[in-house]
DNA sequence: TAGATTGTTAATCGATTAACAATC
DNA sequence: TAGATTGTTAATCGATTAACAATC
């Protein structure tokens, strides 16, 4: 399919899928690389050099057909091939993520819900019953899930983090300020540092150009 | 203070504070690019350069005062000066962002909560009771909030940024798929694409290096 | 065929890294 | 003073943009 995608290239994929959904929702069946770069505010070129390193997409003198281009996308970035995934610690944070997200359009399925709080245990949501921490060793052992969302605090991170490791989970969301990818290698990390997101725009504000 | 700083500089700003936060914690009182390079996995290079954007916060044979640079940075990103936020949304999302977040460590002031569904108007959250989103536009009016954070609907966000932006509110933090930028000039919008973030990872994980 | 637009190469721009003189 | 480490310039690397031949 392709040698060596940058980085930046594969950040900007889910924004095209995104735009493309929207396209083929307002039925519009074809688009060319310019009309789409007014819309996205991108150049034309880069968007032209971003599909090319998947493949070529587009057909000359005509454009790239919406729908194509979508599934396209979503086949590059793995949307097909639900891949499992259990969440730990359920408290506002997490609670948010698990009823607002849809994990399965973004190519993972929700297997497994855990917290360590004796009050959240056993309570329900998306219809997963939330199950102890202690037990996450036993249930890896037994699903092998791939990936993990830390929704819990730095310390909880810490401890569990090497738990999920040790059981074999290689890729971990993580919400949290532990930086796992510090401490393992082997593994893909996802940091979303939110408040670093604030910040940053409150640099914006307070530094006006 | 400076001509121009460059976008990814600003973005490593917050982690930047975060990894000084932390050992200044552990009573370090003093560090090295080098050392804080190894720490950070980034170059000793890219330390110094992104430093001095700012000013000459080290001192030759010495390293950096860790505390004088955490109070730097920290000023650089204006988390002294507080600016007032409203937040449009208080579903699942918006309660967890208002009672999870500390928005005064991040240089904001949250002074205002709004929200269109009828059983939740009235109630309180940290401290604010949640009102009317129509009232809005008279809120606006006398209290001339800087921000606002959007946790609704991309339909909701593209009403209200309307109202918003027409009072005079000039930065957005836009968890919305609703891009306001795209729409008005003159505005600052940070937006946070928590999917993106998942499909990202679900990318990675499917196409293994 | 003529017009349009891609795929792709070349040119430019910006960001990161390396090197080293300045200096504490 | 000698050693260490910054501030800063120069070299490298990568990503974006421009240009254009290929082709639908």
């Amino acid at each position: 399919m392709s040698e060596k995608v940058s980085p930046s290239v594969i950040r900007r994929l889910p924004r095209y899928h995104r735009f493309l959904k929207e396209l083929l929702q307002s039925n519009i069946q074809r688009i060319s690389s310019r009309e789409l770069s007014e819309k996205m505010r991108l150049t034309a070129s880069q968007i032209r050099q971003d599909f090319n390193c998947f493949g070529e997409f587009g057909q000359q003198g005509y454009g790239y057909n919406v729908e194509l281009l979508y599934t396209e996308i979503g086949r590059i970035l793995g949307l097909e091939d639900a891949k499992t995934m259990i969440q730990i610690g359920v408290g506002n944070l997490g609670k948010a993520i698990v009823s607002h997200l849809d994990f399965s359009s973004c190519g993972f399925s929700l297997i497994g819900l855990f917290d360590q709080d004796p009050k959240l245990i056993g309570r329900k949501i998306a219809k997963l019953t939330i199950q102890d921490t202690t037990t996450l060793a036993a249930f890896c052992r037994q699903h092998h899930p791939t990936a993990a969302v830390l929704c819990i605090p730095e310390e909880a991170a810490q401890q569990l983090s090497k738990t999920l490791v040790e059981s074999g989970v290689q890729c971990f969301w993580n919400f949290s300020h532990y930086d796992l990818a510090l401490h393992y290698d082997d593994i893909l990390v996802e940091n979303v540092h939110i408040t670093d997101s604030l910040m940053t725009l409150g640099y914006l504000a307070s530094n006006p150009t």
